[in-house]
DNA sequence: CCTTTTAAAACTGTATACACTTCTGAACAC
DNA sequence: GTGTTCAGAAGTGTATACAGTTTTAAAAGG
């Protein structure tokens, strides 16, 4: 019985390819509907048309793009309802984790996770918003990672991921009260208060869901005016 | 603002590879671990390998395929922790699947929920297993679809196909009372009453969780003397 | 015997060629 | 002007060729 080993770090024009699209798509470089060409991109990429389908594929699978037959993939719309459902997904996956987190964590990794917070609650200050919200999702991750349940991880790498730029529009100005509640979340947990970590959590999550509408707005114009000024600034169009 | 429009039904070549590898994925024709000869899987399906390896690669991000670098592709493990982990999500997110539709599905849907149910009731009793399980995962599926978020609907049939293998297994034998807790949980959904549904999708759930490990030996043996046998038969080894 | 070496075979990852579909825009009809 | 047609351009989906890596197995050495 011969398991094959893990991957080496070395990495493929397809993880190069992958790793760039997927950075673009995520912070919506692409604008919402557009299609992708794939020969122009793979210019870019500097790679043929193969491995750069290849990451194509899987960012469509991951949710990042779409596709249609014979007409390629496109940009993924930034849409109310989907940006919803993520999030009402979020919330739900986080609530699990917490909960798992409280039953399974051992001390340490819940002193390591404190460490973590307090660290970057420092570091905070001066960081641009992006950086911020990358801290927070860190956060998650890691809690996530203790709950000992993998799928939970995997899932609320996706959904963070998808949701990222609404959350980057939302926190924008309003800079948030993150790092008390992460501080919160903590003292829960070292009491192993499942049912308080939770109620915390929901209320942490839910409470931006009714301004969904709002933000989206916000990220067209974001999206439009931006890359309309920076296209401007190039001299294309 | 052109979004391009859905896929036409005409299926491409990746389409089909996909179709049939994961079918046979899902049910463990490939053995744990098992490495996949792109050479000889493309002359079995009948594709070339670009087709051949845009599946392999979609079904790898969907969990039901490995991969590693210069070695291909090869068949998920049958780990227990795996499918434990995979049992605790769908159970989290089809408590959270029942309350969404608590509070949002319409009466028709639940009445359409309902038909469905008891028809299916009825077709049951001279049906293989796995059609019956098919017919349960169908329910919990409509289900989700009424709950409103698209989100967890395209997690629960990810994790319903990953462990559908495990279910088949724990199934066999003691037939389920399926049937009588779909009955009760579409009643408490007529009166809206959320906390209940989520109690009860809890308990039909992780009801089994614990046997796990014993239904993953049984899984080994399933895979490893079957596949043995028919092989024998086959005059190969 | 068992281990090590190593050269050929097998296989994967990537580039490229080609077939077929979709898109574009000019010519034409009204 | 507006709408239609249709041929060429552009683009995607698939097959195939090729380069580099891994695997295999036979030979060499202990």
């Amino acid at each position: 019985m011969s398991f094959p080993k893990k991957n080496s770090g070395a990495k493929s024009s397809a993880d190069h390819a992958y790793a760039k699209l997927r950075q673009m798509a995520v912070t919506y470089q692409f604008r919402p509907g557009e299609r992708l060409n794939e020969v122009w991109l793979s210019k870019q990429l500097k790679v043929s048309r193969t491995p750069l389908r290849e990451a194509l594929n899987r960012l469509t699978t991951e949710g990042f793009l779409r596709s249609s037959r014979n007409r390629g993939f496109y940009c993924r719309p930034l849409d109310a309802k989907e940006i919803f459902d993520l999030y009402e997904m979020r919330c739900e996956v986080e609530v699990a984790s917490v909960r798992f987190a409280c039953a399974r964590a051992t001390d340490e990794q819940i002193r390591e996770l404190e460490l973590f917070s307090k660290t970057s609650g420092k570091k905070r200050a001066d960081m641009d918003v992006m950086d911020q919200l990358r801290l927070d999702e860190e956060f998650h991750e890691r809690l996530a990672t203790i709950s000992g349940n993998s799928e939970i991880l995997r899932i609320l790498e996706n959904v963070n991921a998808r949701i990222q730029f609404a959350r980057w529009i939302d926190m924008e100005g309003r800079l948030p009260h993150t790092d008390g509640e992460h501080v919160e979340i903590i003292d829960l947990l070292k009491k192993r208060d499942a049912d308080g970590c939770a109620k915390l959590m929901r209320s942490h999550i839910s409470r931006r869901l009714d301004q969904i509408v709002e933000v989206i707005k916000e990220g067209f114009a974001r999206i439009y005016i931006d890359s309309a000024l920076s296209a401007a600034a190039e001299g294309r169009n």
